[in-house]
DNA sequence: TTAGGGTTAG
């Protein structure tokens, strides 16, 4: 009793300041080394406060370690997660037990379970479950369930993990927690709540703050907000308020879902802050298009020394791409190296997207080739940066370097292919890549079947946009706009309307804002003039979307190539947001196809007040003028674009024959069978004119 | 002595 005391005298001391060290010099002179309880209670210590070393040699000192001492330092490898290590002394552990005393107990098992699924070793773990199984003790031991559960979860077998689940009787808050956790983790948030109201609908368990974290994040997961939402009620109602995780998944819940204001309001209440609210936080005006924002809190931060990890890094660099600042992203590349970030394999494919998508290709190339570890993702950041860039035909050939390489890649990589390709509009290799995603089962996805339709249509094959939507098993509102918006780029305006008449039929696919430009400009490329203003009405009145300067460019454009002219100048002066150049530049144009120099005149006056250094648009007045004869007005338009240095950039047409894509350019000579190029125009022309296919000459013969 | 939780790259 009396040495019980001291013990407990002696831990004490230890609460106040002793190191354990001395603790441990200490009783080595009072004998109390020999006794068992000492030994434990030491040893944990040791454990607890990052000495492993000490710990091993303490427990290596011991000749017949009790099971108590085993699982304390286990469960010291296990806190410093030396996985490894932890299965290796458990082996050793199970090797040496030959008494009751010291054989594994239920205290052991779980430690070792976790161990395993720290390695995601599915196997050993399994092997374990096997001895769980054959102990009563531990088959009902909640701790060794919810281990098992966890290890199950993590390499995915939620059977598994259900099976364990479903053999207690009773499972506390934990076990259940466990479950929904398991769910949201693999991608099932449904399941996850699902199962979270059956714990508290059908078994009348009240949720814990670990429960909520992981509700909040299946409802961030399905963007169910309003499910969100009542959540932070029960949080709030529950006295949880001043949780951090708990805020911090909340954050991240109205981050996903566009909900800025109340991330705001919830960020500026926290009880506390830490750097994952502030990461959260910055991702959140990421996400809602608000970079700038993004990278003032992210100066907030610093200047309030908060140490940024590498999650932080990434999410700046985000903002730094989407913001096209690479001033600022140039400093933050400076920071990852400060940090010890730059071997981080997330962060560096981050520096080389912003670096592409901010145009500096070669910083881009030099972060790519200094990675020691290139995963599917920054492949795929870089095919992409090269399509991105101008250079698809090269970004293709990356995507050759990268299979040789034997990376595998995944759907996304795969769209980001596709992209590419669509950029060339080369059929060739559209069916390649198509052949090679029905190999690989990625073309069910609703993402790649979208990329897919946009390629074929881009390569001027609708025929097979169509067999890759008919084929879809699940078609989602970008799958319709892909296909109307391949219609209407293929001069199908009557099916493009046709398709988008039946997507508005089918129940749950709401169009948006893209459907509605592709549809629209679908009609105008057709000359649907009815038809548009129609559905330009459903999308503002019916569908409440407000018109963004797309639309409207595309509806002048409508009006005008119908010769509309006057129409066209109401809709923009009715305009309730101010008017872009190019809605100007389109109205300009129509005046260029119907000739009329007094509205061309009006227009141009507002429109190079607007934007003065747009070579096309002058081209375009000259051109008018050239029509009517009015000499002196050509040669002053020409004198203003010479005076201010203005060039035109020119336009671009590809046509691949065999393996070669050759691109021309107006005027253009480079190749050398030019001059047969153009006396096959010539020829071709002849022929159109016979057949009334054109009526404006120069318009063409201005291309050519 | 023992359990389940929050932010990241294309």
């Amino acid at each position: 009793m009396k040495s019980k005391e001291l013990i407990n005298h002696l831990f004490e001391s230890c609460k106040n300041g002793r190191s354990v060290c001395e603790l441990h010099c200490l009783t080595l002179k009072t004998g109390l080394i020999t006794n068992s309880l000492f030994l434990t209670k030491l040893n944990t210590l040791y454990a607890k406060h990052s000495t492993l070393q000490n710990a091993r040699k303490l427990f290596d000192e011991t000749s017949q370690p009790s099971v108590y001492l085993w699982n304390s330092l286990l469960r010291g490898y296990c806190r410093e997660k030396q996985w490894k290590e932890t299965i290796c002394l458990f082996n050793q552990m199970l090797s040496l037990s030959n008494s009751t005393s010291d054989k594994p107990d239920n205290f052991t098992v779980p430690i070792v379970i976790k161990a395993c699924a720290g390695l995601s070793d599915l196997r050993t773990g399994k092997v374990i479950h096997g001895l769980v199984k054959k102990n009563d003790k531990m088959k009902s031991d909640m701790f060794v369930g919810s281990a098992l559960i966890e290890l199950y979860t993590k390499c995915g077998e939620m059977e598994d993990a259900l099976r364990v689940f479903e053999e207690f009787p009773e499972p506390d808050v934990v076990l259940w927690t466990s479950m929904v956790t398991g769910y949201q983790k693999n991608g099932n948030a449904k399941e996850a709540l699902s199962l979270f109201s059956q714990m508290v609908v059908n078994e009348g368990l009240s949720p814990d703050r670990v429960t909520l974290v992981s509700v909040v994040s299946s409802c961030a997961q399905l963007m169910n907000l309003l499910a969100g939402k009542s959540v932070h009620g029960l949080t709030i109602r529950m006295g949880f308020d001043n949780d951090l995780s708990l805020a911090n998944s909340l954050l991240n819940l109205y981050a996903k879902t566009g909900s800025l204001r109340n991330a705001r309001n919830l960020f500026a209440e926290m009880y506390e802050k830490d750097v994952i609210s502030w990461s959260s936080m910055i991702l959140c005006y990421v996400q809602n298009e608000e970079p700038e924002a993004a990278l003032d809190i992210f100066e907030e931060m610093v200047k309030k020394k908060y140490e940024p990890n590498s999650v932080t890094l990434v999410s700046v660099l985000q903002a730094c791409a989407a913001a096209s600042n690479v001033d600022v992203g140039r400093r933050i590349h400076e920071l990852t190296k400060q940090k010890g970030f730059e071997l981080d394999v997330s962060v560096s494919t981050s520096l080389l997207d912003m670096y592409m998508k901010c145009s500096c290709l070669n910083e881009a190339v030099d972060i790519f080739e200094k990675m020691p570890y290139k995963d599917v993702v920054c492949w795929a950041a870089y095919i992409s940066g090269f399509a991105q860039n101008g250079l698809a035909h090269e970004s293709l050939g990356i995507f050759r370097n990268m299979l040789s390489d034997g990376t595998r890649p995944d759907a996304v990589t795969m769209v980001k292919v596709l992209i590419a390709c669509a950029e060339l509009g080369v059929l060739p290799q559209a069916l390649c890549l198509h052949g090679y995603l029905v190999s690989s089962g990625f073309d069910d996805k609703v993402f790649v079947g979208a990329a897919l339709i946009d390629l074929y249509s881009k390569c001027g094959s609708v025929d097979n946009s169509i067999r890759v939507f008919d084929a879809l098993s699940e078609k989602d509102v970008v799958v319709w706009s892909s296909m109307i918006a391949g219609y209407g780029m293929n001069g199908f305006g009557r099916e493009a309307v046709r398709m988008f008449n039946l997507m508005t039929e089918c129940p749950g696919i709401i169009p948006n804002h893209v459907t509605f430009l592709s549809v629209l400009s679908a009609c105008s490329h057709t000359g649907l003039l009815e038809e548009g203003i129609k559905i330009f009405d459903e999308m503002v009145h019916k569908y409440k979307i407000e018109p963004n300067s797309e639309h409207q460019n595309v509806m002048v454009d409508l009006l005008g190539r119908k010769g509309k002219l006057n129409k066209a100048m109401e809709f923009i002066e009715e305009m309730k947001v101010k008017c872009e150049p190019h809605i100007l530049g389109a109205l300009l144009g129509a005046c260029r196809i119907h000739q009329n120099v007094e509205m061309a005149e009006r227009v141009s006056k507002k429109l190079l007040r607007q934007d003065s250094n747009h070579a096309g648009y002058y081209v375009l007045l000259s051109n008018i003028y050239a029509v009517d004869e009015k000499w002196d007005s050509v040669a002053r338009i020409r004198n203003l674009v010479k005076e201010k240095g203005l060039t035109r950039i020119p336009g671009q047409s590809r046509v691949q024959v065999k393996d070669r894509v050759y691109t021309f350019t107006a005027a253009d000579t480079s190749h050398p069978e030019s001059e047969y190029v153009y006396q096959l125009l010539r020829e071709i022309e002849v022929k159109m004119k016979e057949e009334d296919q054109i009526s404006d000459t120069d318009f063409i013969l201005d291309g050519v």
